[in-house]
DNA sequence: TTGTAAGCGTTATCAA
DNA sequence: TTGATAACGCTTACAA
């Protein structure tokens, strides 16, 4: 069982002095004379003093730390947003407490709830893939806690956002494959509820309207963009009674899965189908062919999200919360999207 | 700004009874009487309160909080370990706090300290590479703050541990290279003060002598086993005037880093040389050829850490802080170490 | 420069 | 079954 803890007045009793005077100096408070301030230092290392977070926080009403939840922690993008924001935070004061929602809503609300009982000064958020009701989110906005979305958003209004832009993202990514010679390009999407994915889809669709390649509904497969969903989906376009040369899928994980699979096959790429990604996870350049994908800098995300809470938090001007940051991104070219002479 | 958050006082008011009632109706205690209870169940939820789990912990001295400290959230084992870490704590009714240390001692250092400050009720600690002095660790021991080491121990005595059997996991690896006909075995190693790379080295050492190879010291190489370092010792490896014909790696991580640079360099594997690796990451099985790996469970590992964490923390019997629990490994053989005919 | 005292939001003890 | 009260360990006006 854990002893007893030493507490500020343990230290004033020994010292004959007021464990007021002792909280300011180990606040490093001008107002203690140096000579009583290194008696008291001395003391509170002596007795191996250890300030109680909990005690301090509930005073002054503020944790100094902020709740972080994502869908996973082992996905490469969210490990170095978590990177990100935890030398940020870091930097500015803060403490962070890393949450993974594992993709699933009701998970995700209790944890919105457990942070919030932790009285966390704010949150940042990448919702879960089966988020489709915000109630827990938009409590969020009703009692003024300060937040905000990266990554993953929700098309509440008025929120602050830290977003790539995937429009653009799923544009490039497809505007690449029909540079490359490719014709039939198959769309393997996420659900297209999450703005994310819905942005990924309309940047594809955009690219092939702008090089008057017919739009074909057959080629777009919704799932959870698991390495099994993967599987399923080229098993659905393989079935399919003409040939498609190129797949964009909106990661890496569900691509890698379809790719594993193709090889098994005995099926060449990108000879006979080409792939590019999403995400830039670190197995994306070591699988053969290395996928081309869009990279998207978790740091930075991680890096600009804090920025913006904090100020937030920092702001009592409550209006400000209501700004959306957009990350660059950047297509990231290799073997599995090369161009292949004499297509269709 | 925060709006002001509802508390058990303003409940009371507003139903015209006492703080203590409301406290006791939300914790569910038999002391209310229902029609009570349900009235101020009620007033909660439409005024939307959310316990203060500050003073609450701070009142009962119980956070029912854990702490977790590793060296890097990204890495599969222990993304995993997590996973099970988290999933048990839960049923147990605890909720996790996760910190990565990124391999540094410092950082390690200040983890435990704010972990210690936020009053978790216990600690499961996989120490950084860096740690050699282990002051902040053993302070755990003394402050009596219930703590379980996994993977990655060290050898203060008398501590709980939840490890896998390294020294018989790197016999394993070594054997099968051998035998799998491979005789001039090299060895990528952690750094050697780490007793979990220690006890892979020692399992190396072992095989070779039950089969009677002589130890070479040249073929050891320390390093700390990044993507780089993989690069570098095999480096070292070609430099040699004999042939090296297969490397056991103590991580994958280092184990794929040099299998892209032979392959970079035209070397066959495992023709002109065979690998196996450590910790079967994600990657190992996406490589050509697939990696030979050894499989550590980290759910298991997890789950089991966490068990014992709590244990001791519910028991006030002190003495039981003094247990080793060992999981089993397995040897996951891919095409990285094939069996070769004609060798040496 | 230091001390006094109140209060952060709970819960536990005791009394009614 | 409910209420009154003190206490958890800290910070901060205000006083001295």
């Amino acid at each position: 069982m854990a002893s007893k803890k030493v507490t500020i007045h343990d230290i004033a009793r020994i010292l004959k002095i007021d464990s007021s005077t002792v909280s300011r100096a180990l606040n490093d408070s001008p107002r203690v004379k140096k000579k009583t301030k290194d008696k008291i230092i001395a003391a509170a290392n002596e007795l191996g003093y250890q300030r109680n977070q909990l005690a301090s926080s509930l005073r002054k009403s503020k944790t100094n730390t902020i709740g972080v939840i994502v869908p996973r922690i082992s996905r490469y993008f969210f490990s170095s947003a978590i990177a990100g924001i935890e030398e940020t935070a870091y930097k500015l004061g803060y403490n962070v407490i890393i949450c993974q929602s594992l993709e699933k809503v009701e998970r995700e609300r209790e944890l919105v709830d457990t942070l919030l009982a932790y009285r966390v000064d704010g949150l940042l958020i990448s919702v879960s893939m089966e988020t489709r009701n915000y109630d827990h989110l938009e409590s969020l906005k009703i009692r003024k806690t300060p937040h905000v979305f990266f990554d993953r958003h929700c098309d509440i209004p008025n929120n602050s956002n830290v977003l790539i832009d995937d429009f653009q993202a799923g544009y490039d990514a497809t505007q690449h494959l029909i540079s490359n010679g490719y014709k039939s390009i198959a769309h393997f999407c996420g659900p297209l509820e999450m703005e994310l994915y819905k942005n990924r889809f309309n940047g594809y669709v955009a690219a092939l309207k702008d090089n008057e390649i017919p739009f074909n509904k057959e080629l777009v497969i919704e799932s959870r963009l698991m390495t099994e969903d993967g599987v399923n989906c080229i098993e659905e376009i393989l079935l399919l009674p003409y040939k498609v040369d190129a797949v964009f899928s909106a990661n890496d994980i569900a691509a890698i899965g379809a790719i594993k699979y193709l090889k098994r096959k005995g099926i060449k790429i990108p000879e006979d189908i080409a792939f590019v990604g999403f995400s830039n996870e670190p197995m994306s350049s070591i699988i053969e062919p290395a996928l081309t994908t869009i990279n998207q800098s978790g740091s930075e995300i991680g890096k600009k999200a804090t920025q913006l809470l904090i100020s937030i938090i920092n702001n009592d001007n409550e209006e400000i919360n209501n700004e959306t940051i957009i990350v660059k991104s950047q297509l990231i070219e290799r073997q599995s999207s090369k161009h292949v002479k004499q297509k269709g």
